[in-house]
RNA sequence: GCGCCCGUAGCUCAGCGGAUAGAGCAGGGGACUUCUAAUCCCAAGGCCGCAGGUUCGAAUCCUGCCGGGCGCACCA
């Protein structure tokens, strides 16, 4: 389906395209001075070495637009401003009322996404620090998944290096039995502190753990059974926490740094064929083109240790040629903290020069920047300590449970998945509604509002709209072939209403969610006028249908973009 | 020193070259015999960090400052 704003768009570029005799933008938006305005004369005009007024007289003489603008008015300097046809309000919106999709099509050409998100440590709890990959990473693969890509989730588990050394001689200390209880019961940091305290104290146990690592590296064989007894408890526990924040990651998408081992040594054996490798102090390391050091002297990258270990570089250069090879991935997607950005610009600049990435394969940072506290500090408790993500969790549901406790048309069980909604959902959406490249600062009382952009606000204003058909006890018809829109807080409605399309394919492409939840939040509130002004029930029969098709698409789309944002939307509340 | 990100109302944030810079919160004033008032409406609140430049037009693009955050060789 063509969206309004394309439509006028392509309407408009035939027309600027005759004027101008080459390819030139009309630079359609919305307007608050009529429903559209296209800039595109003025900037032409000085191309063309003519007024303004006179190339947008031009342009509307030419342009075709009777079947979708009533008005077509030159303003100002050059504006065009058009007002869109009520008839091609009704029919865009009847076919949307049709279409299981909302108007959004499966893209004609999947991309193979790969998207590497939350990657919590083995034996280490999630806390803060993994609530924004995890909650916009789960948000990426949902709205690609949902436009119809072949998404792959890749949860890059830490689940190697040093420190298993000092991990599992603290689990033979306690017994198997014990430690699996432990870390499956989410008793992550008690166990990870006790080992660290042991290694920091008892220089033979240090000693035991170094011997423990070469070991595990040896591929020694109780060695390796234990070390998966410590990463399948954990990933057991990690289930759990994405479980209960509906997040989507599964068993199958735990894919560590572990399952890379086998390809290092052939990947630094091709790095070394194709001329990149270099030896630096002992290392082996590639210098990509352009990244220097604070000495002003090329930057390198050390895919293997002085020590002949191989540190994060080389996994993360194994895991881009795994992922573009063997999975055959069109689009690599990072969503890791920005302080990570040079790390990665560096790993994808070698892995081009490397032959790696090439186009149509792309690589792209997804990062983000911190949380912080309402003293502008990093998210901490009182006491400094980094917050569990399971807290965070917990508070969000219990804060909210205490908020939807008047509910007296819900059951016990009913209210307690309600405050599970509105909790997770305040959480997710407070991190989500922000430009995901700044900080932002992390506020209870705020997320869980029913006023202002907020998750709570989006799913009232939903259930506002399914408590007017249960109270009129009836069920919109989706099959309509047109309806009337007269009134502006319906045309408002409308145009918002088909505007969806064109937020949801910006935001597939920049990954920036904040621009959903603007326009969610927008049309909740563009909604909100509508309700206060248009009586649906009490409306004439005619009139109630069109009404009630409008409060249905907007339900659709409301509960459909928070969907897409890993939000659930309770139907009372 | 080099690089990246950020600076918009008292607070939290939108605004990816266009008309008079927008929301929410807080503070002020209103609206519940009404489809859920957990809501809505009205008024007030701004040298868009500073200074130049490009442009018919700059919060937006460029340069330089100021202020804050983060990176820059064997941790991930």
């Amino acid at each position: 389906m063509a969206t309004l704003e394309k439509l006028l768009h392509d309407r408009l570029a035939s027309a600027f395209d005759l004027v101008a005799g080459m390819p030139t933008s009309p630079g359609v938006r919305r307007s608050k001075h009529a429903d559209f305005q296209a800039d595109g004369a003025l900037a032409l005009a000085r191309q063309l070495g003519r007024k303004p007024r006179d190339v947008a007289a031009d342009v509307v003489r030419v342009a075709q637009l009777d079947d979708l603008c009533t008005s077509v008015e030159i303003s100002g300097p050059g504006f065009i401003n058009l007002t869109v046809a009520t008839d091609a309000l009704a029919s865009l919106l009847a076919e949307m009322t049709r279409d299981e999709r909302l108007g959004i099509p499966s893209v004609a050409a999947p991309d193979t996404v790969v998207v590497d998100y939350s990657a919590p440590n083995v034996a280490k709890e999630m806390h803060v620090g993994h609530l924004r990959s995890t909650v916009i990473g789960d948000a990426v693969v949902r709205l690609l998944d949902w436009l119809g890509h072949r998404v792959i989730k890749a949860n890059h588990l830490g689940d190697w290096g040093t420190p298993f050394g000092m991990l599992i001689e603290h689990l033979l200390d306690i017994g198997e039995s014990e430690a699996v209880a432990e870390l499956s019961l989410g008793d992550l940091n008690s166990f990870y502190k006790a080992a660290r305290v042991k290694f920091d104290a008892d220089d033979s146990f240090k000693e035991r753990a170094r011997q423990r690592v070469v070991a595990l590296q040896g591929g020694d064989e109780l060695t390796r059974r234990l070390w998966r007894l410590l990463v399948a408890a954990s990933e057991k526990y990690f289930m759990t926490v994405y479980d209960r924040f509906d997040v989507c990651l599964t068993e199958k998408d735990f894919l560590g740094e572990s399952f890379y081992n086998d390809m290092l040594h052939p990947l630094v054996d091709e790095l070394d064929r194709l001329g990149l490798l270099r030896e630096s102090d002992g290392a082996k390391v590639v210098f990509p083109v352009g990244f220097v050091n604070r000495e002003g002297e090329p930057l390198p990258l050390i895919v293997r240790k002085r020590d002949g270990g191989f540190g994060y570089a080389a996994t993360d250069l194994a895991a881009i040629r795994y992922r573009t090879q063997e999975l055959e991935a069109t689009r690599l997607l990072y969503v890791v903290g920005s302080p990570q950005r040079q790390h990665f610009e560096m790993v994808y600049e070698i892995a081009r020069e490397a032959g790696w990435l090439r186009p149509p394969a792309r690589a792209h940072h997804v990062g983000f920047g911190s949380i912080l506290g309402s003293d502008g500090k990093m998210f901490r408790t009182r006491g400094g300590d980094t917050i569990k993500l399971v807290d965070l969790i917990d508070e969000a549901v219990s804060r909210a449970a205490a908020l939807v406790e008047e509910i007296d048309q819900l059951d016990d069980a009913g209210r307690a998945e309600v405050a599970r909604m509105v909790g997770i959902g305040a959480l997710k959406y407070a991190d989500l509604s922000n430009d995901r490249n700044k900080d932002y600062v992390f506020d209870w009382a705020r997320m869980l509002s029913f006023e202002g952009n907020t998750a709570p606000y989006l799913q009232y204003a939903r259930v506002r709209i399914l408590s007017i058909f249960r109270q009129g006890g009836v069920t919109p018809v989706r099959d309509l072939v047109t309806l009337t829109v007269s009134e502006p807080a319906e045309r408002a409605l409308a145009i918002e209403l088909l505007a969806f399309e064109g937020v949801i394919a910006e935001v597939a492409e920049s990954l920036e969610f904040h621009r959903l939840a603007t326009y969610l939040y927008g049309l909740a509130a563009t909604f909100t006028t509508f309700y206060e002004k248009c009586p649906v029930l009490r409306a004439e029969d005619g009139v109630r249908d069109d009404r009630l098709a409008l409060c249905d698409l907007t339900a659709r789309v409301l509960a459909r973009g928070l969907g897409l944002l890993g939000i659930g939307a309770p139907d009372r509340m």
